[in-house]
DNA sequence: CATTAGCACTCAACGAGATAGAGTGCTAAT
DNA sequence: ATTAGCACTCTATCTCGTTGAGTGCTAATG
C-alpha cells in the first residue's frame, strides 16, 4: 500500500515535531504549526488511515498521535534528509581526536565521550579488536622471581599485555625465547595461535617447553575471553535527561542493561561488518532495550573492521542528526587509526 | 559534652533502624523494635536532646528522625563494630581476582565490579600510577613509515603505549635507539625524565637527535595529561536502586558528577597516602555528592601506593560491612600485584 | 466527492478538600 | 526520673470535580 504525497507530508510533519517536543502531537497543532494546507478535520482523517496503517500511534483514545517503531523505519529510510554537519562542527571532532599524543585507548575513549557530548545521548564504542588483527611484536619482561609481563604489539598498534608465571628465568632467558617467539608467530592471525605449530621448535629450548606451552595456554585464554574487546560508555547521564526516561522504573531498566557490558558488547557485535546499522525500538532482540533506538557503525584499518561506535537513546532521537555525526565520528576514527591524519595541520582544510 | 550510656544506646538504634529501613524513625518503632528497656516517651526526651546535639534532625515537625552527617561521623568513630567478613565471601573475591590470567587494566575492572555488587552501590577504581613507579623496560615498534608505537613498561608491571610519529626510521634503527633509551631511563622516576640529561647522549645517536626528543616530549605529555591514570565506574545503576535517589533530579545530579571522570579523579585523590578513608555527606568539598558517602582505600605495590578504590551511595550506607568490604578488596588487590598470591591453591586458607 | 465546520465524547492532568496515620511536645500523674 | 495521655502537626493518599487537548462522527459545503 503505497501513501499519498500528502500523507507522506502529515507524516513527515508528525515525526519532525514529535522529535523536537517529545509531546503527541494533535491535528490541530499540525494545522496550525506546518502550514499543509488542509484543515485539522482532514488532517484527522488521514491520521486515522496513518494510524490503521501502523506509522503511528495513540497512547490513549484522546492523545494526539506519536510515530511507531514501523513509522521511525518509514522515516529513516525514506524520508529523512540527511543532516549537513557544519564544517566548524568536523574540524572540532578532528581537532580533539587527532591534535595530541594520545595513547590508543585514550582516543577511544575521546571519541566516546565527544560522541555524547555533540548527541546529548550515552554513547558506547568497542576497542580494536585484538583477535581480528595479526602479531606484529612480543616481548617478555622479567618482573619479579615468580612474574613476567607478555607483551603483544598487533599491527594495528594495539597493545596488549598479561602477567605470566615464570620459574625464576633470567631476563636474557625471556628475551631468547621471545626472540624466538616473535619471528614463529609474527604476521599470524592473533586468533588461530597453534599449539603444536609452536612446538615443534628449534633446537636449543628444550627447557623451555613447559613455559612456552603455558605462554600459548595464556594468550589462547586471553584471546578468548569475553572481554577481549572492552567496551567504553560516556554520557550515561543523558538517559535521565531524556524526558522518555524521566519515569525512574525505565530509566533504571535502561541503566541496568548499560551496567551490563557482556551482553552489550555482544549485542553490539552483531552485524558487525555492516557499515552503518540504526536498530529502532523493537527492532532490537534485547528486551531491555525494546524502547530504545541504537545508531551504530564500524571503524576500520587498512579496511579491515577492528572496532565499533554508536548511541543509544529513546527512539524518538533526531535520526539525520545522529547518523550523520556517527557516520562523521567513524570515518574520522578510521583515518587516525589508519594514520591518514597525523597532524593538525594537515586537516585543517575540508573534512571528508 | 559526653553522651550518656543511654543515649548512645538510642542513637545506635536510630542509626541500625534507618540504615536498614531508610525510613525516618520514630519514638514508638524504637520502642517496640528494640528493647531498650525504656517507654516512648523518655525516648522522645531523649531524642530532642539529641537533635539539639546535632546528631540526628528531623525533615518536618511530625516525622522521625534521622541521623544527620555528624551523627554518622560519631557513629563510624566510635560506635560501629567492624563487620567480620565471612570466610566464603573473601574466598570468592580472591578467587575472582586471582584464579585466572588477567591483564592488569582487566584486574581493576574486575575489582570494580566486584565491588559494585558486593555491595550494592556504585565503585571506582583508581588505575595505578605510571607516574609514582619506575621505568623497567622501553621499546619502539615500526608500524608504518611515519608512525611508530612506543611501549613503556614500569617495574609495577604497567604498560603504558603510545603511538609517535617518525620520520621512516627502520626497525632496526629504532631498536637502537630504544636500547639506548632503555640503559638511560631504566629505574628513573617515570615522572622525573629530564631531557637535558638525556640529550647529552653517546655518540652514533647525532643523526636521531630530533626523534628522540619528540620520544621524550610525547612521554611528558602524557604523563602530565590529566587522564594519565583512568577510573572506572561499576555499577552506576545502583544508584537508581537507593531509596534516596529514586527523586529524578537528585539522581541525575550524581549521575551527572558520576560522568565528570576528570573531576571525580581529583577529589579520589585526595587523601592519597591515608590507607582508608570515609567522608560523609558534606564533608566532600564537592557540591554534587554532597549527599553521598564515599569510602576508599588506596592499594600498593611492595609498600607503595599506587591506586585508588571505593564506593560512593547515599549517607545512609551500611559502614561496618561496606568498610570491611573495601578494606579487604584493596588487601586483595595489594596482593595480586605485589605477587603474593599467584595460584588458588596458595590462597585457600584464611583471608586476613 | 473531497473537505470542513460543528459537536459530543474521552481521557489525562491538575487542584482542592477530606482523611488517616505516624510522630511530636507538653503536662500531669506516678 | 519516668511514663501515660492528649492535643497538635504534617505528610501521604484518596476522591472528586474541572479543565483542556484531542478524537471520531455527522452533516453541510463548494
Amino acid at each position: 500500500m503505497q501513501l499519498t504525497e500528502r500523507q507522506l507530508r502529515i507524516f513527515q510533519a508528525i515525526v519532525d515535531d514529535f522529535i523536537q517536543t517529545a509531546q503527541p502531537v494533535g491535528s490541530r497543532t499540525l494545522s496550525r504549526k506546518y502550514n499543509l494546507g488542509v484543515s485539522s478535520a482532514t488532517i484527522r482523517n488521514e491520521m486515522a488511515d496513518l494510524e490503521e496503517l501502523g506509522f503511528i500511534e495513540q497512547l490513549h483514545t484522546s492523545s494526539g498521535r506519536i510515530p511507531s517503531d514501523e513509522g521511525y523505519r518509514l522515516y529513516v529510510d525514506n524520508l529523512m534528509r540527511l543532516y549537513k554537519m557544519a564544517n566548524i562542527q568536523k574540524k572540532s571532532i578532528r581537532d580533539q581526536l587527532v591534535s595530541r599524543m594520545l595513547e590508543s585507548e585514550e582516543i577511544i575513549r575521546q571519541a566516546s565521550k565527544i560522541l555524547s557530548q555533540m548527541s546529548d545521548l550515552t554513547s558506547f564504542i568497542l576497542t580494536p579488536d585484538f583477535k581480528a588483527s595479526r602479531l606484529k611484536n612480543l616481548k617478555i619482561i622479567r618482573l619479579s622471581e615468580t612474574r613476567a609481563l607478555l607483551v603483544l604489539v598487533s599491527e594495528s598498534g594495539i597493545v596488549k599485555d598479561l602477567v605470566v608465571r615464570t620459574n625464576n628465568l633470567s631476563q636474557d632467558e625471556l628475551d631468547k625465547i621471545s626472540n624466538m617467539l616473535k619471528y614463529r608467530l609474527k604476521g599470524k592471525d592473533a586468533n588461530r595461535l597453534e599449539k603444536e605449530e609452536i612446538l615443534e621448535m628449534e633446537s636449543g629450548f628444550e627447557n623451555y617447553l613447559s613455559f612456552v606451552d603455558h605462554l600459548i595456554e595464556s594468550i589462547g585464554l586471553h584471546m578468548n575471553s569475553s572481554s577481549a574487546s572492552r567496551i567504553y560508555l560516556s554520557g550515561i547521564s543523558n538517559v535521565l535527561h531524556t524526558p522518555e526516561f524521566s519515569d525512574v522504573e525505565k530509566a533504571k531498566c535502561i541503566l541496568d542493561a548499560l551496567d551490563k557490558k557482556d551482553k552489550l558488547s555482544i549485542v553490539l557485535s552483531e552485524d558487525f561488518e555492516k557499515d552503518i546499522t540504526v536498530r529502532i525500538g523493537k527492532e532490537n532482540q534485547w528486551d531491555e532495550i525494546k524502547e530504545c533506538s541504537l545508531v551504530t557503525a564500524t571503524y576500520k584499518l587498512n579496511g579491515r573492521v577492528i572496532g565499533k561506535i554508536g548511541v543509544i537513546g529513546p527512539t524518538r532521537i533526531n535520526y539525520p542528526k545522529i547518523i550523520s555525526l556517527v557516520e562523521y565520528m567513524t570515518d574520522t576514527l578510521t583515518d587516525v587509526f589508519t594514520g591518514q591524519n597525523q597532524t593538525n595541520e594537515e586537516v585543517n582544510g575540508d573534512g571528508k
